[in-house]
Order: structure tokens, then C-alpha cells, then sequence
DNA sequence: GCCGGATATACTCACTTCGAGTATAAAAGG
DNA sequence: CCTTTTATACTCGAAGTGAGTATATCCGGC
């Protein structure tokens, strides 16, 4: 009898923003996100993957979060024994890390998704994707209405904002028109950059979970130095969102949190007059929930 | 070669509200929440839960979440073969099922957490179990501080409010300082009733999730019936937070998000005036966030 | 040495949200 | 008929939030 077991596997979305650009770790050039066998000797799942990536990467892992655990009939590695269960997580590191033994390599999140950055205004491929979907929406009579539903609020259509968290909504609503080559649609018809298996999904997921956490928890100070300008801070959670904020706005809310303070001393690499630097406050709880921390948009 | 192999198990935490008492469906006569192997034969994860409560209970499960994947090497059921692998999950249910044919029982949330309930007041249970929570800081002057902070932080203390959504931290304290009887307290000098394994754990991670989806998520109407009051609406968001909220505030809250509409119908069961029956407007996006969706608090 | 460009920092204002309080309407029961 | 009870409706002020404007300090060029 065989019945409930199944191979363990953990697969990692890692993140690190480096020139204002965020970057995820992968492997096979850029095709895989990176991921190995759950083994016994391991304390825990946590434990497993930070021993993994510590292997991997010559950096320590700071954040470290599970995503999801999917084991549907359709994924791959299945074989008689049973069939697998994939744990994903996500996971912060501070800078780009040298190549390990693996050879990692880092690769923008937005060569995957290039819909989902809107720093440089609403990007052109987007038009394309919502046009390509609208024939998506017409095709079936039945279930259009719920269909344009879907669309125009995960897409921000139709007098809805663009809401940066819905990423994974609209990767599968992609995925379920054929606009990608994951479902089966050719290269020449598809959008972004594909990946092995459901790897884009898992880290559309990720995105989502990041961008959505950095709104009511301090995760942003993972991805920074010890000590940077207000400005490079307001650059980093705009790469992460995929917006331009306000920065007066921006300015007002740190220091509502009181998260950080100043180290007293300046930079003047930024070009124009010298920056203060600051420092993350370690002191604060990691568990502290921001209150009212909604990012400060701006609509240019 | 066993390497990735383990077991897979499914626990879920499965709730619902009778007579403004929020419940949960335990095994065991209350000691353990239903769980079961994941077979081979199922489509997905899901879908397997799905198919094995309907069996469980006469009731379809409407809402369905997954909460966390455990597999630390302290979990039981360990044999030779590999670990334990324990996805949980949190459903809900609109009514208390008909025990079915493993007799499940319907208990109730504050029986496990009689301090997670202020409906009626701070509870008194709160003031001995805080008192405990202190002698424990105390006890280690290393970490004091960052003891502190984490008890005052979790049950509201020195200054800060009380969270609904911190269910899980509370009980992680608590853990840690061996104040339940599944951290080897006696039973004598323990607070709520306790489970089997890390099954309270589970079940403190399924209320603290749903407590905090309630505000983003109109998750509430899977456990209303057909038609409802206003009152009765409220009673229910009521139960599952632990608190009691304003009552012209959270009418004026449901106005704005246009979740609900008028059946046409009154009802004079509650009392005093007859009161106006509502419907959900299953026209809405299930994915639909709602903007600015606080609990509107008192302070009574 | 002064000036303009660039970046950093600081202040103000109007609109909305949200917690809180008060007032009116409609039933049941003595 | 008046009281109790519950439902429904309106008002007010403090705080939060989006947006715009003003001042400070450095660099480089002329």
C-alpha cells in the first residue's frame, strides 16, 4: 500500500533588488526556478531550504516565508511510486549573491512579466494582452459576462484602478486565454519570457505575496543595505510594486512608522545635494503590523 | 533510496456559525480536528479535501483555503518509510452539519481560546494568563526586553490595542512559556482545552487567517444562509472576530461595498421592529478586494 | 564667483475616511 | 396608551491620505 505517499519536493522564489531593478534567483539560464528533493536529515521545511540555499549561494537567507504547496495530478516528476508534492517559498536576500556552486544565475522579474511594471507609465505591451484577452472574453456567450468581470478587475478595465497585488490573477487569466507558452500557445502569439513546469505561476505568486506584504510589514529593509537614502529606499518599493510613488507622501509615511533613523552621516553620490543616510531600526518587532500603510500612489 | 519520500496528510479546519457561536468540526470528541492521508486517486489537493468532507458531513463546503504545510520531525505519526507531511486547510461551511458517518462534532472556537473572545468585556481569563506572561519575561534577563515587547505587542499591552488578528502569536507565547498543556504544562495551570499533536496550533492559524480575511475579503456571506438581517450579518462578523463593533458604522461600511441588496421582504422574528432581509449579491467578483475595509471598532 | 540644474528636505491644503454620538421609525406587550 | 426593544437614518469632528508647492544644498559650467 502506497496510499498518501509522495515525493517532497521545495521550490524557491528568490528575490534580491539590485539597481532598482528586482531580480529572482534561477537556474538553467534562466528557465527554472531553483528547487530540490525535501531530504530526512532536515530539521524542518524552513531548515531544509535555508541549508539548500546556503549551499547554493555564498549569502545568508533574511526573510524566509512559504508560499504554497501544490501537488495536482498534472505536474510533473510523477512516476509509480506516487506523486509529488511541491512546498514553495519565498525568500529575501540582501544583495546579489555570487555564483555558487550551482552557477545560479539572476534574472528581472519583469523579463517574465513586462505588463507588470508601470514605473515608466502604463507599458505598451499591455495594450496587446487586454486586446488579445477581449477576444477571450467574446469567445464563449455563456460565461462572457463573469469573463469581462474577471478581466476588467484584475486588469484595472472598465473604471477599475490597476491593483499591483493581482499578479497571480492575471497570470492565470493569461493562462487560461493561451496567451502564454505554459498553456500551450506558440512563441510567436505568447508574452514574457516562459519557464519549466508551472515555475512562472509559482513565481507570480511570489511577486504577489511580496508586493502585497510590504504594504503592512517592514519585509522592504530584507532587501536593503545597512545603511541607504530615503530615495534609494523609495526606488527599491517602487521596484518592487511596479509604481512610482509620491515621495513627499512616501517621506511622511516612514516616518509616521518610525522604522528608521538616521546614522548621522551623508552620501553625496546621488548627484544633487547630499542625502541622509539611514538606518533600519532593529529594535522594532518583526511581527509589528503598519497601521494604515497603504502605498502612497501617485496617478501621473 | 527514500530521499523526498514521505507521507501526506490532510488536516482541515473546517468552521461555521450557529447562534452567533463561531464552531469548528472536530474528531475524537473534540480532541483532534478531521484529517486523513492524501491518496494517489485524487485530482489535486483540493479536490481531494473536497471529496473526503462530503463524505465527512452532509454539507458542501463552500469557501476553501489552504492554510500552512508543517512537516517538522517532531510531528507524530514518523515511521521508517519517511515523515509526515500535514497540509492544512481552512473551509467554511454555511450551517452545522449532520454528524455523518465519522460522527464528527461541531465545538466551539472559544472553548480552545476562551481569551480570544471580547464580546463581553476584556475576558477575565486574560488578566491571570498576562500575569504568567510576565513572571516568563522576567524569567530570562537576557531576552527580556525582546520578550516583552513580543507579549505586549500580542495581548495589547503597555499602550498597545488589542489585535483580533494576532490569534496565532498569542498562542505561540503561550506555548512558549508553557502555559498549555501541548507545551508538557499540567493540565492544573493551563488555559483553554487542548488538542491533539499541534492540532490547536491549527486551529489558532485558521482563525487568525480568517479574522484577518473578513476585512479584505467578503468571506463572511459563505456562512450566512439565503437571506439574511443586517443584525444577524453583524453578529456573525461578531463571532468570528471576538469583538463587538458599531452598529451604525458597519451598516454605513456595507452600504458603501455594495455587497448586499434588499430581498424585499421583512422578518419580525428579532424582536422590536421588523427588520429588512438581504441577500449577497453573488454578482460580485469573488476576487473582489474591498477598499478600505477596516472593522469599524468600539471601545466599550 | 555666480548661476542653473539636480537632488534632498520641508510645509500646506483640501478631500475622504472613520470612530463616535444622537435621533427617528415600527413592532410587541402590559 | 405607554414602555420596551430592535431597526434605520443622520450628524459631527478627528485623523488619514492624495496632491501640490516651497526651501536647502551640492555640482558643474561660464
Amino acid at each position: 500500500m502506497t496510499i498518501g505517499l509522495a515525493h517532497a519536493e521545495l521550490i524557491a522564489v528568490l528575490s534580491a533588488v539590485t539597481g532598482d531593478e528586482p531580480r529572482v534567483m534561477t537556474v538553467r539560464s534562466g528557465d527554472a526556478l531553483p528547487s530540490g528533493p525535501f531530504e530526512l536529515g532536515h530539521r524542518s521545511l524552513q531548515a531544509g531550504l535555508r541549508e539548500w540555499v546556503g549551499d547554493q549561494t555564498g549569502h545568508p537567507l533574511g526573510y524566509l516565508e512559504q508560499l504554497y504547496t501544490f501537488a495536482d495530478r498534472d505536474r510533473t516528476h510523477e512516476d509509480a511510486e506516487g506523486r509529488t508534492i511541491s512546498i514553495s517559498y519565498l525568500g529575501l536576500v540582501r544583495e546579489q549573491a555570487a555564483p555558487g556552486a550551482g552557477k545560479p544565475g539572476w534574472h528581472g522579474w519583469y523579463e517574465y512579466f513586462p505588463w507588470e511594471d508601470h514605473r515608466g507609465g502604463t507599458p505598451e505591451i499591455l495594450t496587446a494582452i487586454t486586446g488579445r484577452l477581449q477576444d477571450w472574453v467574446a469567445a464563449e456567450p455563456a460565461r462572457r459576462e463573469h469573463r469581462r468581470r474577471r478581466v476588467d478587475f484584475a486588469f484595472g478595465l472598465d473604471g477599475a484602478a490597476w491593483n499591483e497585488d493581482l499578479g497571480l490573477q492575471r497570470y492565470e487569466l493569461m493562462y487560461e486565454a493561451g496567451l502564454v507558452t505554459e498553456a500551450g500557445c506558440a512563441p510567436a502569439k505568447s508574452f514574457g519570457r516562459s519557464m519549466f513546469a508551472d515555475h512562472r505561476r509559482i513565481l507570480a505568486t511570489g511577486i504577489a505575496r511580496l508586493r502585497a506584504k510590504i504594504k503592512y510589514r517592514p519585509v522592504v529593509f530584507e532587501l536593503m543595505p545597512e545603511s541607504f537614502t530615503l530615495s534609494q529606499l523609495q526606488h527599491t518599493v517602487e521596484a518592487l510594486a511596479g509604481l512610482t510613488l509620491h515621495k513627499p507622501n512616501f517621506r511622511r509615511l516612514i516616518d509616521q512608522q518610525e522604522l528608521i533613523e538616521e546614522t548621522g552621516e551623508t552620501t553625496s553620490e546621488t548627484g544633487g545635494r547630499p542625502a541622509k543616510l539611514f538606518r533600519y531600526r532593529h529594535a522594532v518587532l518583526e511581527e509589528r503590523a503598519l497601521s494604515g500603510s497603504k502605498l502612497p500612489l501617485s496617478r501621473n
